[in-house]
DNA sequence: GTGAAAGCGCTAACAT
DNA sequence: ATGTTAGCGCTTTCAC
């Protein structure tokens, strides 16, 4: 039943290096010999053994995909687009896709050490927030390719982002234009390059516009909900005065509404609420949630790229990839339709 | 750099065979054997070949899981707890966690072909809807190991599955308790089985309470919140008397919430509403979504564990694992908190 | 309890 | 353009 290339080479007349290289495309075999060799091939229901082929050739033809368990179960939509179009150009180039679920970083380092002694993947894409470093290094220590999601906290990572700062800066903007300044900025932890990121452009916005910054509320939260909601709930019994919250993240987003609700201000006629990540529950939320769309599938295609790039050789340290992101403007930033019209 | 287990043996001063015994703690090594060679292993951050061990051992050490992209993306945090619990068990176990992306059935039976014929991987975890069955059959064709999330479409299939009949008979049992009858039943696609087991339930709550099932309208949608957005609307839109929705997916429960909204009737007030999976943004939503916990990390787990024991030669070909499930009783069932209390 | 040796199924020099 | 051959780094009989 399982045959091997052996078998293809012996009814084919030919030796197995020749059936190998036909069956891997290499120009040198003759199109005819390659297309028997195909034929036969194919009517076996033959393909290379996925672990004699590893063995061989010193790769293990997968790449790795490290994803923090915490931080995807609030943007799990964004870990599921990453995903699928990370597994989509991975397929393409015959690489297999493993992925590695962490809580920490701990786990990340450990499972690295693993990952590298054992030989198993090709390469590995980091979707951590990657506080401190400790896991690039790691990496760049065992010399496996890598490529992170986001802007690496230390130089030279090979990243693939999106303009974070002018993320920041066309949310803000958008706001500040509608008339909702000031705007609470409702960030996640300091230590993330990607809230160092967007708040460098929420003030960006602020100076633009000739406003001042110091008038801007920014909360520096933890990565919840329920951190949002407390923090803005906060906020909101200190009587500070806003017009708008900025999120991090929809699910922050959807936290900050509920509070701004439960001290019985209308979003958006009190409060205007924008998130980010555009994660698929955003359009039923009531009112539908206006969010950023940071193209998460795109992000995805672009890291094994970046990672396939360096495993085939071409590698060039400093690359930075950045994908495209847009405002998708929805009722929690403008006027609500349906049922909430008739309440006010 | 990398150590192979010749390394090891020769500076343990013993054959390579006892040094592979050894590292796989074969008890036939004399202990302080064991402990010399594992000390100089470690020492040296030695690790076997993932590859190597592979091919000489036959199995690939890793399974893999097929998750289809569109349901995915929109019960997310069920696909994400789920693999979590895939992979811990996996790893307790020293193999590896490979993921297929698929879009539709087609792609299943392309993939899992490949993964067959390369033999790259020891056994399957299916968390398809699985409508034909056409991917189960070839999973058997191929001698694959194999475990589905949910009830199988044909007999004998291992699979782990919450008890669906009784998920759906909870949910309409205190639907009923708290006077919300008449029902609506927003439902995904019929041919899939946790579709018809949740309905049996349904109608099973509906006769012990002495109702009427027929009053019971069910709606045969989609599989988003926009697909139950518009079934519920058009059912108000015919003026159906409903005092409750009962959604199999929380974000069809959030895009019925948006369509009873629309037609100007409150939540809960007028029409309570409850999912299925307590996603995490459900506890945000404004009111708190009431749902079923279906503890998606432990229907992972057991996934893992019933396809290990197959792998491991274990294998019963019958065996169902139930996981257990829990109303989780928030405000769109209940009395509203806060903000809307003001509102009526 | 430990060692010697034969593969596992490919790929990749090196020959021809 | 195709064939010969030597491994890749383990596991696993089979001897001792």
């Amino acid at each position: 039943m399982a045959k091997t290339i052996r078998d293809i080479a012996r009814e084919a007349g030919v030796s197995v290096s020749t059936a190998s290289l036909a069956i891997n495309g290499d120009s040198r075999v003759k199109p005819e010999t390659r297309e028997r060799i195909m034929q036969i091939a194919t009517s076996h229901g033959f393909r290379p053994s996925h672990a004699a082929r590893s063995l061989s050739s010193g790769k293990s033809w997968s790449i790795n995909v490290i994803n923090p368990a915490v931080s995807s179960a609030l943007t799990s939509g964004f870990s599921t687009r990453f995903l699928h179009g990370v597994h989509e150009v991975a397929r393409a180039y015959r690489y297999t896709v493993s992925l590695t679920i962490i809580e920490d970083e701990n786990e990340a380092v450990d499972a690295l050490d693993a990952l590298a002694l054992e030989r198993a993947t090709d390469g590995v894409i980091l979707m951590n927030p990657s506080e401190s470093g400790c896991v690039v290094e790691k990496l760049r220590e065992r010399g496996l390719p890598h490529t992170m999601l986001g802007r690496a906290p230390v130089p030279d990572v090979p990243s693939v982002d999106n303009d974070n700062v002018q993320v920041g800066y066309d949310a803000a903007a958008h706001l500040i234009e509608i008339g909702r300044f000031p705007i609470v900025f409702v960030s996640g932890p300091q230590t993330h390059t990607v809230t160092q990121d967007r708040l460098e452009g929420f003030y960006g916005a602020h100076r633009d516009y000739g406003l001042a910054p110091d008038d801007a509320p920014v909360v520096f939260s933890g990565k919840t909900a329920e951190d949002a909601f407390e923090d803005v709930s906060r906020l909101l019994a200190e009587d500070r005065p806003f017009r708008s919250v900025l999120a991090i993240s929809d699910a922050q987003a959807i936290g900050a509404m509920r509070a701004v609700r439960s001290h019985g201000r209308r979003v958006p006629e009190d409060v205007a609420i924008m998130g980010m990540n555009n994660d698929d529950l955003t359009a039923f939320t009531d009112p539908p949630m206006s969010s950023v769309e940071l193209h998460a599938f795109e992000l995805g295609r672009a890291s094994v790229g970046l990672l396939l790039a360096q495993i085939e050789g071409v590698y060039e340290p400093e690359t930075r990839q950045i994908v495209d992101h847009e405002l998708v403007i929805r009722g929690t930033t403008g006027f609500p339709e349906g049922s909430l019209e008739g309440n006010s």
